[in-house]
DNA sequence: TCATAGTGCTACAGTGTGTAGCATTAAAGG
DNA sequence: CCTTTAATGCTACACACTGTAGCACTATGA
């Protein structure tokens, strides 16, 4: 039902407050509002939770089925799928879509070692060469 | 020169408008602000392009030289820099900090391919033998 | 039927960005 | 020296997004 191309959000267009939450669903897994509430980083209301949480469900970062009258939020997006599509956006932006260059720049800024790579690359390659 | 821990920003803080115009800097080179106007893909006033190159310049992302008494504004910084700066927001926020997840996560949203990748680490890999 | 837990809806202030007008100043020309 | 002109500096305003929350509404259980 979801429709990949249904998302035409910016990923990483989130709050300080929303990349919290979103942080703890991905760590915590299933929640519901007042469990969020109580794991949040500085006291706020219930009401402030369920708009935040409500605000993600709208920009399809989280899901959540009903279990008896409560809302069970969970991330409809992985964590890592989402980063990899902030990170795309950078690419479009500032890189004319060359994913390469970017990874270039994270080597040259030190974010990632010639070695973590190559070892990456290798993996990588490995697993694919494995799974399919 | 160029102390890394001046620029205390956001990378990728950018509007579509700053975007373009960086863009814009960074593939023409040095600029007043008539040119950028008119290199514009859509008509604005020169006031609005002041502003908005003046705010570029105080975040940190332009620089300007004074030629007769007109501004002539260039890139502070270069655009791999930028989008490393940025895609470096990007795993901090989501990956808690491990690059390489998101080079996973790359591979996995298909922005790049493992053979792409894995010349690319052989690259590097040469590139810093040679260098160092 | 009444309290309670949970949701839905609405609002409002602060900040960032796009957009622009108006004041000011300095160079150039007569 | 005075006027025009090109460029800058300053200020403003509307809009959208985010953080924050209040209040109304509705089932469910006692």
């Amino acid at each position: 039902m979801n429709d990949s191309t249904t998302d035409n959000h910016n990923p990483s267009d989130l709050g300080d407050l929303e990349r919290e939450i979103m942080d703890l669903v991905w760590r915590r897994g299933p929640v519901n509002a007042d469990a969020v509430r109580e794991m949040l980083s500085r006291p706020l209301k219930e009401s402030t939770v369920r708009t935040v949480l409500k605000r993600l469900e709208e920009k399809g970062y989280l899901t959540h089925d009903v279990e008896g009258r409560t809302f069970i939020y969970r991330a409809a997006q992985g964590r890592d799928r989402v980063a990899a599509r902030a990170v795309k956006r950078i690419v479009d932006w500032f890189c004319g879509g060359s994913a390469e260059d970017v990874v270039v720049g994270m080597v040259e800024t030190d974010m990632l070692t010639p070695e973590q790579l190559q070892a990456l690359a290798e993996k990588i390659e490995q697993a694919r060469k494995r799974g399919k």
